[in-house]
DNA sequence: GTATTTTAGATACAAGCTAAATATATTGTC
DNA sequence: GACAATATATTTAGCTTGTATCTAAAATAC
């Protein structure tokens, strides 16, 4: 017999507390040190439900009282005369998350305290391509243990672990690719570090991560329609429209892996092909043999860097198909902002001014274009956030441990 | 002196009373006739606070008691024994909506009542192009004045009017074409159907508008990720992610007009064009001088329909390239569900096996394509949805007029 | 040392929900 | 036709979380 399931609980006195705890922790989040007055004004709640809540955060660990009754100098919002306030912080340490990014070679792991501080950080290689799942989720695990090392953080106090991988997964953290080896982390990653250490895993595409972090860190600080595209191996988009990730039915929004008008753009190995090919017939590049992979984009920049010309019309004509690209996802989109991630991104400052030259030619509503400074954490710590936005939205469920 | 705003209100015991009558009202809309145990059973408030919420909700005028006691065979869920439940049910006519679509050449306004049953209609056409605005504005006034008194309500009694153009419009209903008269109805028709009636304009992007039209009433039911391609006068698309609208930084999201791709497909001219520009030189078609607009457009799918190859090879083509949009679109977005709508819509059935057979050659994740059931009435119906979701969402802040 | 100012803490009370006990209306059975 | 069974309604008490208001405390300024 079905039960008939209740699609929204009903909503009890309890919930007031959970969305002004929620409040107030976010607001002391966002401040250094919160005082009973700062925490009406922002919360609109009275001072006794404000103080209320917050013994409650106290009690449950997440936030604890400064006894020092008044820093001096604290600032221009400090009054000079009255009894002191109270003064709260949060207790950043009070639990960890882990990012990581899994590669296609190589795994990072970052792991960050309740602010975003990254306190530890560790990486591992897989040897070989075909080595068995477990093995896989093995060498993961390691880098994990290993950040934890770093941190001085014992596993047990790991509150959710946002991980990315570069291959569509849907809203449920499910993976969608058949072909590559990243099916295996879909269920068994999730299912095994549950069972090894309790740990939460979200599981998300690697461009979709780029794009938080690039929000939170990067920049792209603030902006709400924000796209990434995440070039190196391959290349990828990640979406953020108001504020919320675009996954799509089956998490592929932004796999743009059948537009032949990104072939060979926005990839190291693609750039180092699109040189050769677009080079006049004996490679004028003083590089010598045009290398594939990085290393031979790399000398494509180095070359137009020091005036080649050859190499500067490679680069020309790249810029071109990055900027159609790139209008056709504001075509679709109409980002505010868009940010180009990944190994590309340290050499695509080269490409800026041909791209920004290009778009309005092929777009009514071209976006701001920027390179991402992030470099290589740029997914890990966009799983860091991704992590810290579970925590931070599930605050009250999850327990702390001491 | 800049008062602190307060971003959320406090969450006060009241919040609980509107989330429970939200989640009550919801269900009494979703069901013929509701009782107190049903109530229990889908929002998990105790008996007594469900009819709490329901006498608030006769308070307010959005439901109504039935006095007769029980009706005979009501159905399985109806029990045989026992003292008969109170029964409540929707009061439809409590208040009515105002579903308007906004073409370059005719108005069309409808009205619904709470349960989206069109219960009038009118349609105004702009004699000449170049009116000044506020005479577009009183045409669309006529308009909606007409659907009104076919419907035979006043216009007080109306609480909310979706409006459709086919412009850019942002979250915040501000339209960005900057070119077209459009740019008139942002400000100007809110504040004058303010001034006038009282009522609350919600302008929305007509593609938008189509896709909210769609899952509801049309081949899109219950599709979360669904994307509808409006292709009429121009080729525009709604989009839908999650459930949720895409507007993007200016509302440009699907709005294509600059991808070349798209030339000519998806519009009654561009068709005509097509098959003028790819039909044999001598123009085999036997319906004469190959006409432009709609009628050259319908001239070449009945010519493909009567068997002619030269017609068919036009479909052919155009099945290609609307394939080609719509894998492009799936790379972005990846919709579980595609629906072509708009004045082509009509004919696009013939289209639907060749872009059906074509898509997988250019995307790994092709959403399912139909054509819309809905006709013209697509954006007025979606207009409709529009303003209900508006006032679902704020029925407890919404007075009714009795 | 006293007034002023700012915050804390305490008390009273209101809204909304749950839980449990009691009351009521209908059907089915003997 | 009385009575049990059943499903629902209604009432009462109590809990949680708020607000509002009053009083107390602790600092500065003169």
């Amino acid at each position: 017999m079905p039960e008939d399931p209740v699609p929204q609980p009903a909503a009890t006195p309890q919930l007031l507390r959970r969305v002004n705890a929620l409040a107030v922790l976010g607001h002391i989040r966002s401040t250094d040190v919160a005082t009973g007055t700062g925490l009406m004004a922002r919360t609109g709640l009275t001072r006794a439900s404000a103080i209320a809540v917050c013994e409650d955060l106290i009690r449950r660990g997440w936030i604890r009282e400064l006894d020092s009754p008044r820093r001096e100098g604290e600032g221009a919002g400090n009054p000079r005369k009255g009894r002191p306030a109270r003064r709260f912080e949060l207790n950043s340490r009070a639990g960890f998350v882990l990012g990581i990014d899994i590669g296609a070679a190589t795994t990072t792991a970052a792991v960050a305290d309740l602010r975003g501080t990254v306190v530890g950080r560790s990486s591992e290689s897989f040897r070989a391509a075909d080595i068995p799942p477990a093995e896989r989720i093995g060498v993961v695990d390691r880098a994990c243990l290993q950040a934890l090392a770093a941190a001085g953080a014992a596993p047990g106090r790991i509150l959710a672990a946002g991980a990315g991988i570069a291959a569509p997964v849907d809203r449920n953290g499910k993976v969608l690719a058949s072909r590559h080896f990243w099916s295996l982390f879909d269920v068994g990653l999730r299912s095994a570090f549950r069972e090894l250490h309790g740990w939460t895993v979200l599981l998300e595409n690697d461009a979709n991560l780029a794009v938080l972090g690039e929000r939170w860190r990067g920049s792209g600080a603030g902006v709400d329609d924000l796209v990434v595209l995440l070039a190196g191996e391959r290349l990828g988009a990640g979406v953020l429209e108001s504020g919320r990730l675009l996954h799509g039915r089956g998490g592929a929004a932004g796999e743009m892996g059948y537009l032949d008008l990104v072939e060979g753009v926005g990839s190291s190995d693609g750039i180092a092909a699109l040189a050769r090919q677009w080079s006049p017939a004996g490679n004028g590049t003083p590089g010598g043999s045009p290398a594939g992979g990085s290393a031979g984009a790399r000398q494509v920049f180095a070359d137009a860097a020091a005036g080649d010309p050859a190499a500067r019309a490679v680069l020309d004509r790249i810029s071109e198909r990055m900027a159609r690209v790139i209008a056709t996802i504001s075509s679709f989109i109409n980002p505010e902002q868009l940010v180009i991630g990944g190994a590309v991104a340290a050499s695509a400052a080269a490409l800026l001014p041909g791209i920004t030259a290009a778009l309005p030619r092929f777009t009514a509503t071209p976006p701001r274009v920027t390179v991402s400074p992030l470099g290589d954490a740029i997914v890990s710590i966009g799983a860091i956030r991704h992590a810290l936005d579970y925590v931070e939205a599930n605050a009250l469920e999850l327990e702390l441990s001491p």
